[in-house]
DNA sequence: CGCGATGAGTTGAAGCGTCAACCAATTCGG
DNA sequence: CCGAATTGGTTGACGCTTCAACTCATCGCG
């Protein structure tokens, strides 16, 4: 299926070794890191991302759709995440003083808590599974990789 | 919540960036992907790996369990996955001959017309967001960044 | 002012993935 | 050989994500 002139620019081994590469990567470290947090905190990835930006704003709290961004997901998807974690007692909704239409979530002392408790393992995680997996040099190449590659696939974010 | 000795190795700013990098890249490069072959070819990508899986194999058949390992998928997703592409009339289902416990899963001619047309498209994405974003340098040091970080999240495969 | 347009979030339904329970076929020990 | 343990796969329920429809508040323009 590879060797047709069928106008299309297939593969090459080295190219399509360092996809191979990548594509295992980026299904096995989301599940990896999830399970972590999963059975540590009894928190997902995302709900640990949300909490922890929380946790390093001003007055613990944020606005929505800058929180949507930050951890990555639809407005959508947060609104549900925020609902169940407010249920939870770990975040509080209310809407702006001076902009109605804006709901701000605001890190509760629970929520607090949670976190700070749920960093060190998490942290410990990506050391492990990243970090001291690579040398300095790697590192430095990742980063640039990952920037690259992240220019391509959103190139509107890079702005 | 990065001064304290507390015990925790938190993540100095170069190796936070690489991390940030390389998240950012997890979060959005399966989406990015998933959406042009959902948008032009009515597939998951975990739907496309399975019928490439068995598009690529002998027979174009290949027995379930093997066949989730190559999609990076878990049996039971594989299954669910299989039974809605058997529904769709691209694939096929029918015990080993030998070893009645086994399941193949085979291509039907209308299964194997939609992944070629799929291919494609998919390629292109793939060199457009990875491949050609990348140097030839960059390319060899994702893939041994990749396998490095691969080694230490699971590593039973390498055997 | 008043009213349509836009923006921020929420909601409910539908689809997908995971988990645990389950079933069927095979293998192995006695 | 016969029953128990093992292996391969399926199923159903539940939880999460997405998508589209909707609500409510604000803004802009006549």
């Amino acid at each position: 299926m590879t060797g047709e002139d069928d106008g299309v620019r297939w593969l090459a081994p080295d190219e399509l070794a360092a996809w191979m590469s990548l594509a295992a990567l980026m299904f096995k470290l989301p599940g990896a890191l999830d399970y972590q947090l999963q059975r540590d905190s009894g928190l997902t990835h995302f709900e640990y991302l949300v909490m922890a930006g929380l946790s390093e704003s001003p007055d613990r709290s944020r606005r929505m759709s800058e929180l949507a961004g930050f951890a990555n997901g639809s407005l959508s998807r947060l609104s549900h995440v925020v609902k169940r974690l407010e249920k939870r007692g770990f975040v509080v909704r209310r809407p702006d003083v001076e902009d109605g239409r804006i709901t701000v979530a605001e890190l509760t002392d629970a929520g607090w808590e949670q976190v700070v408790a749920a960093a060190p393992g998490h942290v410990a995680a990506v050391r492990e599974y990243v970090i001291d997996a690579l040398t300095p040099e790697q590192l430095a190449q990742l980063k640039e990789i990952g920037d690259a590659i992240h220019r391509k696939v959103d190139p509107g974010r890079s702005c």
